[in-house]
Parts: structure tokens; sequence; C-alpha cells
DNA sequence: TTCCAGGGGTAGA
DNA sequence: TCTACCCATGGA
């Protein structure tokens, strides 16, 4: 079964999913161009599905594996709508952009939309995995979550889905550190499966929450395991650009460009992007992006 | 062996 | 608010 998805222009597919590391992350897959995107995704009927996107022109195809109902397919391209955030109007950073050589090439490339997992759960919890430790920690310790805890494909038991809170929330730590090795953040993770899982914090309603920044930035602090920097990049994902998301990279592009190669801390990171206002964090985010692809 | 990686929690000031 | 200290793991 395949759905047609339009876009709001302009619109990437390899744009969206080279816009960070994500894509590399279970159970996300794809060829190293970018342009095709596949996972496998745990239905709320149960059925497990692959599903795989292609560009076409002024949006996106998916295929979906089986013969699944239009209950389900909407259900699909709702997530999917999520993940490469398609309704997503960013004509107002471009039209500021536009007085910035550094960021030149977001609007004639459509960037600015960052790729989501298709909940919020997960996100927050592969932020979590992403602090003090390497990338390729990163890397191993999610795919060991989705080998070990998710839900296999019928027709290819390799390929599995992101652990549900309430599968994770019915482990313990200590298999969450020897079989996962996520090492001291098995507590963090494990807190907040089950805190989702129980229905006592509602991660989802982000996602189409009209609340103000600050809320949901406190929010996110209040989860352990995450601080400034989880929170930021979170809040970027969410679609919220308030804030700048520092790390040893960003103080190491601020101290590139601004300071001479100079060591910086976190205040000279925030003024750097301080006047680009509401979207700080999507300047600092692709300046990041340009600076990495060596321009 | 030592150091540290795209940080964060906690105690103590 | 700020600092010191600790945290598990794996790679260099």
């Amino acid at each position: 079964m395949t759905l047609t998805l339009p876009a709001l222009p302009p619109f990437s597919l390899s744009s969206v999913t080279r816009s960070h590391g994500w894509l590399r992350l279970a159970p996300f897959a794809g060829d190293e161009e970018g342009t095709r995107l596949s996972r496998v995704e745990r239905l709320n009927s149960g059925r497990m599905v692959e599903i795989e996107i292609l560009e076409m022109n002024g949006g996106v195809t998916v295929d979906i594996s089986g013969n699944p109902s239009q209950t389900e397919l909407d259900e699909v391209a709702e997530k999917v709508t999520w993940m490469l955030g398609l309704n997503q109007d960013l004509s107002a950073f471009y039209a500021v952009a536009r007085s910035e050589p550094k960021l030149a090439q977001v609007e004639d490339l459509a960037q600015g939309r960052v790729l989501r997992s298709p909940t919020v759960f997960e996100d927050v919890v592969k932020t979590i995995l992403t602090t003090n430790t390497s990338w390729a920690g990163t890397i191993r310790m999610v795919e060991a979550l989705v080998s070990q805890f998710g839900d296999p494909l019928p027709q290819d038991p390799s390929r599995r889905s992101f652990p549900t809170p309430r599968q994770l929330a019915q482990l313990d730590v200590q298999a969450l550190r020897s079989v996962a090795r996520l090492g001291y953040r098995a507590p963090y993770v494990l807190e907040l499966a089950r805190s989702v899982a129980s229905g006592d914090l509602d991660l989802e309603s982000l996602q189409t929450s009209g609340d103000p920044t600050e809320q949901v930035h406190g929010g996110l602090l209040s989860i352990k395991g995450v601080g400034a920097y989880s929170a930021a990049n979170l809040l970027i994902l969410l679609g919220r650009y308030d804030h700048i998301p520092v790390d040893s990279w960003a103080r190491k592009l601020v101290s590139h460009e601004w300071h001479a190669g100079e060591p910086v801390g976190d205040a000279e990171v925030e003024a750097a992007f301080d006047h680009w206002g509401k979207w700080k964090g999507l300047a600092y985010w692709f300046w990041d992006w340009s600076y990495q692809a060596g321009g």
C-alpha cells in the first residue's frame, strides 16, 4: 500500500534526513544520500509494519508493508507528517537567513526541518543517550534497546521497532545496564519509561502543545537525565528554537568562528546567536551544519 | 594506564 | 546561582 503526502514548500527529503544524526539511529535506516528513509513501526492496532519513504515532487510517498486498514494508514500518515515536519512553514526563518551568508544555503537546500522520531518519548530517550558519550556509543546503545526490547517485523525478525514505554517500563535497571550497556543512564531511561507508561508524564501532547516555550522547557528539565543541552535539543525537535543546545561542539564552533580558537563558555555561545531571536536555535543548527560540511 | 567523549545529578557553599 | 565531584562505558 502506498500513501502520498504533500509538504509545504520548499521541501527536500534528504535535507530532512541529513539534518542531524538521527538517520543513523535504529530503527531508522536509509541510504547514504538520505533519499530513502525506512523504519519498522508498531501501530496502535499492534500490527507490525515496515514503512519506506521516498521523495516525490512536492512531498513524499510512503510504502507500507502488508495490507493495512484505513485507520492504520491514517496513523502512518500522521506519524510521517510529524517525523518529517511536512506541514512546517519556515518562510519567516528563510526571510531572516537571507541576510546571513553563512546561512545562504538553507532556503535553496530547503533546510530547516529536523528529522524526528514518531514519538517524543523516543526522541527523549535518544537524546539522553547522546549525553557524555561518543556518537558511536549512542548508536550502540540505541541499537541495543531496539534489538533486545523492540518488537520484530514478522517477515524479517532481524528488524525491530523502537520499544514502547510499556516495554521498557517492565524491565529493571540491571537489564538496561547489562544488556543494553546504558551505564548510569539506565535509571534515567527506566524512570522516564515508567512515568510515561503509567500516564504520569504525557510527552506526546508536546507535539501539538500551545503552552509557552518556557513552560515546555521547564517540563523537559524536570525529567531526570535531561539537562540544559538535552532540553534545548528537544525543543528544536519540537519546533521551538529559543534555546541553543550548548555542548562541546557548539563551543568549538563559536570558538572557531568568533574567538580565534580561544576556549569559550556557555555565555559566549548564547551571545553569538542571540540576535536571531526566536530563530536562534535553528540558526545555530544549520550554521553548525554548514560548519561541519566544510563551509 | 590514563583520558575523555556532541552532560547531568547532587551536595554544599 | 555556582562549583566540585561523581557517574558507566568503550575507544584512543
